[in-house]
DNA sequence: GTCTATAACGGGATAGAC
DNA sequence: GTCTATCCCGTTATAGAC
């Protein structure tokens, strides 16, 4: 892959952060870029399918550097890297804040442009089985359903308080502070599903 | 206010929830009022100016109705009203589809438009308001603060959650039975901190 | 592959009659 | 208050040279 392409990829995630999908223009994104118009529309093949491609870039970049902080800290406690893994999303450095930004960004116009729907489903599936296979570690007697589940609602979580921190209703400290109360609160909801033999027997909540 | 004006709003909300705010074209806006287009930016500065209008438009429809629906059913248990009251937003209804679409869209729209700010932090805050009070209803003995911070928790799960429907990546019943769980969570959560040597303590008044 | 120049048009906003 | 008609700018997308 040409290091153009990448680079207009790159300053398309840039740009969306700066002006959200609305707000990208072409012409802005090639300056950005350092290049013209006329090569994004030689690079991809619309609007839409340049959205789609960023999407996933930086979809993937997330992931990326998900998986690098994780890593450096493969000795820390399990507990711990789920934490570090999920707060990572939320901190104010530019390029956090560019990835999140662009995340919600482009998660917002799936909602309209089904274009982006797949891209979408897929990544949002790859970080959720990220994140059930970290509450794993932490609690490895309890069934894969419950992980999944308990994933998918600490990753809902950190989709709402990041939207509300990057729309400036919530202080990024106290969405932090609700993240990590979150987390702490579902460990030791499924710990206690997990080992029903221990205390009294805990079954599910509601049936459906 | 005329009725003109209203309908404009009213038509704005379906609009939004039909196309985005990005989608929104003030001329299909204007078919969908049964009005022209020129009548819009009479009653309304500009474009931006509506979207303003249409957010507290839409923040005051839902309280309405989240507030009728309680009402209604005063007589049932705190618990079961709170879950009512969030799992309101859960359901494949037209309007309330549209509300929550609408209400997603502005919110989104928000981390690019400083004018939609004031109107979303104010909505934003009454709505935690009034689940904190219905927490506080379930758990008489816990601290506001802790009533605050837990129903700030259980409203950003619901946006997240609301939007990964809404995006067509989470199925509906998955995320009515996330919240669901969510609530009895944080609720347990809530009771353990607020009654470290006992339970069931069900009869002081409002804490300060 | 990459550029400059331009076509083509969508859509926000306004003028002015009634 | 409400309409019809229209302006005109910004934006996407393409043509064609290098």
């Amino acid at each position: 892959m040409s290091d153009r392409r990448t680079a207009i990829l790159e300053a398309a995630a840039t740009v969306i952060a700066r002006r959200g999908v609305r707000g990208l223009r072409v012409e802005e994104l090639a300056t950005e870029a350092g290049v013209s118009k006329a090569l994004i529309y030689y690079h991809f093949e619309d609007r839409t399918g340049l959205l789609r491609r960023t999407l996933a870039f930086v979809s993937n970049r997330a992931e990326r550097y998900t998986t690098e902080q994780s890593a450096a800290d493969v000795a820390a406690e399990p507990l711990r890297r789920l934490e570090q893994a999920l707060l990572l999303e939320l901190q104010d450095l530019p390029h956090v804040r560019e990835n999140s930004t662009a995340w919600g960004e482009l998660r917002a116009s799936a909602v309209f442009d089904p274009a982006l729907r797949d891209e979408l489903a897929l990544a949002s599936v790859i970080w959720v089985r990220e994140v059930a296979d970290q509450l794993g570690a932490v609690l490895p007697t309890a069934p894969e359903s419950a992980l999944t589940a308990g994933a998918e609602r600490l990753t809902a979580l950190l989709e709402g308080l990041s939207a509300r921190w990057l729309s400036g209703i919530l202080p990024l400290s106290d969405a932090r502070a609700g993240m990590r109360e979150a987390i702490g609160v579902e460990v030791a909801h499924l710990a206690r599903s997990a080992t029903p033999s221990a205390h009294g027997l805990r079954q599910a909540d509601e049936p459906d």
